[in-house]
RNA sequence: GGAAGCAUAGCUCAGCUGGUUCAGAGCAUCUGCCUUACAAGCAGAGGGUCCGCGGUUCGAACCCGUGUGCUUCCA
């Protein structure tokens, strides 16, 4: 039964000399269509295809002797999962990388996590609390070999994540912030800063977290407003009568540490109080009353309470007028022996309970609501305290100076552009660094002391010890043992040797390696770290190699939810990416972050882009699918000439387009390149093109075209691939069988001839006049079955000839004729200059419609003109406007004419 | 308190060096379609005081000033 379907349908196509080789080839195309599923099925093909690039070595990079494309990836924490921060960065960082390899780039992407003091530290103290083990009662060596199995268990999920994206990363050179070799140069980085003076040890002020009990840069703070109160209390002054003095804060507890109430000098409300001194309450401290025009005389009553260790202000002050420092603070937040009383009690208790104390004493003189600036720990969100402490810190002016040069000279370009001015400000107004971190967890500083407090820098223990004993042969033979700092070193002081470490800067400084892929090309990263580690880098690579680390930074936008709120753990808004993922694919999460992402603005993620992005991959499965239906129908003896219209036009198109998206990813538009190419395969390609060379039902297609057309096909796949790898590779592979290695991700771009203006134009006509027909169609409520018949008034003969059998079956025509004048009894319609009559025995007129269409169309061109002649007779726009403007002018007139005399000729 | 950025269709955004076939795209909406790849689709349509005010200019969504609203960074 089947047989004789299969017969028939070969001699339907007259070739009844070769029915077994047409019921072969038909056979083999229904099997394939009936094979093919309905919607792209992106499971397999993801697992499939990242394998097989994997195995082909795509991803791997070594140097040769063409021009390398090199990214480092912003290394994500140990400790993280794939959010949507991630997708979004590596989306780009993979489109680029892609696109490049695709323009004959060697390139390159290296992989790598970094290890994230705080927050890993902070998570393996909390395992080993689960497990019922206590931190404090471990070694050092204890407690980070549990970290190190830690970071081997964990550290590599959020890689094994990127893989499911896509990434095109080269695996071998997965790189870790904590490995020997990078260890290795975070210590010898660290001993040539010290030698030239930059790394100093000092007591300063610093941002304390209570929670991690570390020191932290003050990066690492955010401020956050709060709501607070202030607490007025009046401090009695040391004299024979009763007499006060009110002081204002915020932090009550603080108290404890006062050591002075300062006035300003020219205040007349205390100018009495000179030489005076008070009593600080509770603790009943005597202190002077000190004078200093840094006071603002309108905040709160004037006076201000003095606390050295526990504000930076009052450090100065204290400084300037040697007031002793009192740290009533422990390392954890609760109060010290210094402070005297609430002794281990919290530090946000005491505040609540010192104000109840201080009202049984009758000082509380009121409370008021008060909105203030609280710093937050950046890693542990816990309340900062401003803290007096031994640190090690880093000298930044003279790194500063070349790495603001090279960004305001646009050596490392800036996207977008407007980064430049916050750059430029920090850098400008830059401070010294506090690179150390109360933490076990991360490079531990080179230093040794001994017991006379000696200092040794040097990169390692022996050498340290080399340097003692050179120093002070005496001591060094009865006590030989060196005491090494217990602290390590900020995180980011490692992150910044990031682009030059991950080829081994460190030993092997003249390789061929680092010669080659750095300066590596394009940083892609966040802004909120453009301090915190961009500019760093820059420092870093023009102070270790003489050399930028990077040409370009790219910067993407915070990924928000729909109401526009942060993407958060705490907020619970983020999706489940993996399952994301697995829902819609990686093609579809890749295009939903990247449709609406302009470089450097936030993005408000929606779902209805995750759908749109699964839509259009089954878009174009779906025209394979039609496609692929073709190929046992081909006939190459086959006239092709009344589609050749179309395939020269889409490939017009093609070129255009493609220069088109050259442009915006040159501007690293990404967003609006993913949109042209979008709207090329859907618009261009799927709704007009395959409609245009379609064959009809079961009828041959020629073999040029069906060639022509899958070359097309490709080249759009190709045009694509760097957004969406996973549908491309898959539907450029079923489009043809492909020799081994014949793969798109490794497919150069074509370079493509400039196109032709004229054939854009009459495709553009061409359209217009489909549309047009089918608008009247509907308006004249014609059924999409009802045939008619159309004759059109035109200069343009021989456009109409090239185009006729695709007009006529877009616009489902029996006939399309040539007049010179009106046709009687049927619907008129104006496209450009052109007149088309419609004669259709099914239709429901709507003369007055059409009447009433061209009416206000017709005022609509002659208000257009007089607009265009007031300007033409505007002598001043004659004389100023550019040549190519007045004429555009011109012919914009010209054109408005002949379309006004058309359309009161149609309207009789 | 200081600085920067943004404001265009219901939503998200394009709109270059000022030039009315230039107010545009996608999504959403409405209408009609089970049309031989796709209803996760096809065809067609509607929708805007370009934040308010003032200025420069022959001409302003675009340049300048100012007000309002939002966002971010710094202190």
């Amino acid at each position: 039964m089947l047989l004789s379907v299969f017969l028939g349908s070969a001699q339907y196509f007259g070739c009844p000399s070769q029915p077994i080789i047409y019921y072969i080839s038909l056979y083999i195309c229904l099997y394939n269509i009936m094979e093919l599923s309905k919607n792209f099925q992106h499971k397999e093909s993801e697992e499939k295809w990242y394998s097989h690039w994997e195995q082909k070595g795509y991803f791997t990079s070594t140097p040769d002797d063409r021009e390398p494309y090199t990214i480092v990836m912003p290394p994500p924490n140990v400790t993280g999962i794939l959010h949507m921060g991630h997708v979004l960065n590596n989306s780009v960082q993979d489109i680029l990388i892609r696109r490049a390899k695709m323009m004959g780039f060697n390139t390159c992407w290296v992989p790598g996590t970094d290890h994230a003091s705080i927050a890993t530290e902070a998570k393996v103290v909390n395992m080993l609390k689960e497990q019922g083990i206590d931190k404090n009662k471990l070694s050092r060596d204890e407690f980070l070999g549990y970290a190190w199995q830690w970071k081997e268990k964990y550290g590599g999920i959020i890689l094994s994540q990127l893989k499911k994206l896509g990434c095109a990363l080269d695996w071998k050179r997965t790189a870790f912030t904590m490995d020997d070799n990078y260890y290795a140069a975070v210590m010898r980085v660290f001993v040539e800063l010290y030698n030239k003076g930059y790394i100093f040890r000092g007591v300063k002020m610093i941002n304390w977290d209570p929670k991690a009990k570390t020191a932290l840069s003050d990066e690492e703070v955010n401020h956050k407003t709060m709501n607070s109160k202030l607490v007025y209390v009046k401090y009695r002054i040391d004299s024979e009568q009763e007499e006060y003095i009110t002081i204002a804060t915020v932090r009550p507890e603080t108290i404890l540490g006062d050591t002075a109430v300062c006035v300003h000098p020219d205040d007349e409300r205390y100018a009495h109080l000179k030489g005076k001194y008070c009593i600080i309450p509770l603790v009943n401290r005597r202190v002077p009353i000190i004078f200093d025009d840094y006071i603002d005389k309108e905040f709160g009553t004037g006076a201000l309470k003095v606390t050295p260790a526990h504000d930076i202000n009052d450090y100065n002050l204290g400084l300037k007028h040697n007031l002793p420092v009192i740290d009533t603070l422990n390392e954890d937040g609760t109060m010290s022996e210094a402070a005297g009383l609430y002794i281990g009690m919290d530090r946000f208790d005491v505040r609540k309970k010192i104000v109840e104390d201080l009202r049984a004493l009758g000082i509380v003189v009121k409370e008021e609501d008060y909105v203030n600036q609280v710093g937050f720990s950046e890693r542990t969100d816990v309340v900062i305290e401003p803290r007096l402490s031994m640190q090690w810190w880093c000298k930044m002016q003279d790194m500063a100076k070349p790495a603001l040069e090279a960004v305001e000279s646009d050596e490392i370009a800036f996207h977008p552009a407007k980064f430049k001015n916050l750059y430029r400000h920090w850098m400008s107004n830059i401070k010294d660094w506090c690179i150390s971190r109360q933490l076990w967890w991360g490079q531990r500083i080179p230093a040794w002391y001994d017991t006379e407090g000696g200092l040794y820098v040097a990169e390692n223990s022996a050498k340290a010890h080399e340097d003692y004993k050179a120093k002070k042969p005496a001591l060094a033979a009865s006590e030989p043992e060196l005491r090494q700092d217990i602290d390590v070193l900020d995180t980011w002081f490692s992150s910044w040797l990031w682009p030059m470490e991950v080829f081994d800067w460190n030993r092997t400084p003249d390789s061929k390696e680092l010669s080659y892929y750095y300066p590596t090309h394009t940083l892609v990263t966040a802004p909120e770290i453009i301090f915190f580690w961009v500019a760093r880098m820059i420092m870093a690579g023009y102070e270790f190699t003489g050399k930028k680390p990077f040409s370009e930074v790219y910067y993407t936008g915070i990924v928000r939810d729909k109401q526009g709120r942060k993407m958060s753990k705490q907020l619970g808004n983020s999706p489940d990416l993996l399952q994301m993922i697995d829902d819609f694919g990686a093609d579809a999460t890749r295009f939903s972050v990247m449709i609406s992402s302009p470089a450097g603005n936030d993005l408000l993620f929606d779902e209805s882009q995750l759908e749109q992005g699964r839509n259009f991959c089954n878009k174009m499965w779906n025209a394979m699918r039609l496609v692929k239906g073709w190929e046992a129908r081909t006939d190459s003896g086959l006239d092709d000439s009344h589609v050749a219209f179309a395939i020269n036009w889409m490939e017009a198109k093609l070129a255009l387009v493609s220069a088109e998206v050259a442009d915006a990813m040159k501007d690293y538009k990404l967003s609006e390149g993913l949109k042209t190419i979008y709207s090329l395969i859907w618009n261009d390609f799927c709704s007009w093109y395959l409609e245009w060379v379609k064959p009809g039902m079961d009828q041959p297609i020629s073999l040029v075209v069906y060639e022509r057309t899958i070359g097309i096909f490709e080249q759009l796949l190709q045009l694509l691939h760097p957004y969406l790898p996973f549908v491309t590779e898959e539907i450029y592979h079923i489009l043809r069988d492909r020799a081994d290695g014949d793969d798109l991700i490794v497919k150069q771009l074509p370079v493509y001839n400039e196109p032709d203006a004229e054939m854009l134009k009459n495709g553009i006509f061409l359209q217009e006049l489909i549309t047009a027909v089918r608008d009247t169609r509907v308006k004249n409520q014609l059924k999409p079955k009802d045939v008619i018949n159309v004759s059109v008034d035109t200069q343009q003969q021989a456009f109409y000839g090239a185009v006729k059998s695709i007009l006529q079956r877009q616009i489902n025509a029996e006939t399309i004729a040539f007049t010179a004048e009106a046709v009687a009894g049927s619907i008129s319609l104006v496209v450009q200059t052109d007149k088309l009559y419609l004669a259709a025995p099914y239709a429901t007129i709507d003369t007055a419609g059409q009447k009433a269409q061209m009416e206000k169309d017709l005022a609509y061109y002659k208000g257009f003109v007089t607009s265009v002649e007031k300007k033409l007779l505007n002598e001043k726009f004659v004389q100023n406007a550019k040549p190519d403007v007045l004429e555009n002018e011109r012919k914009k007139h010209a054109d408005a004419l002949a379309k006004i005399k058309t359309l009161e000729e149609s309207l009789g």
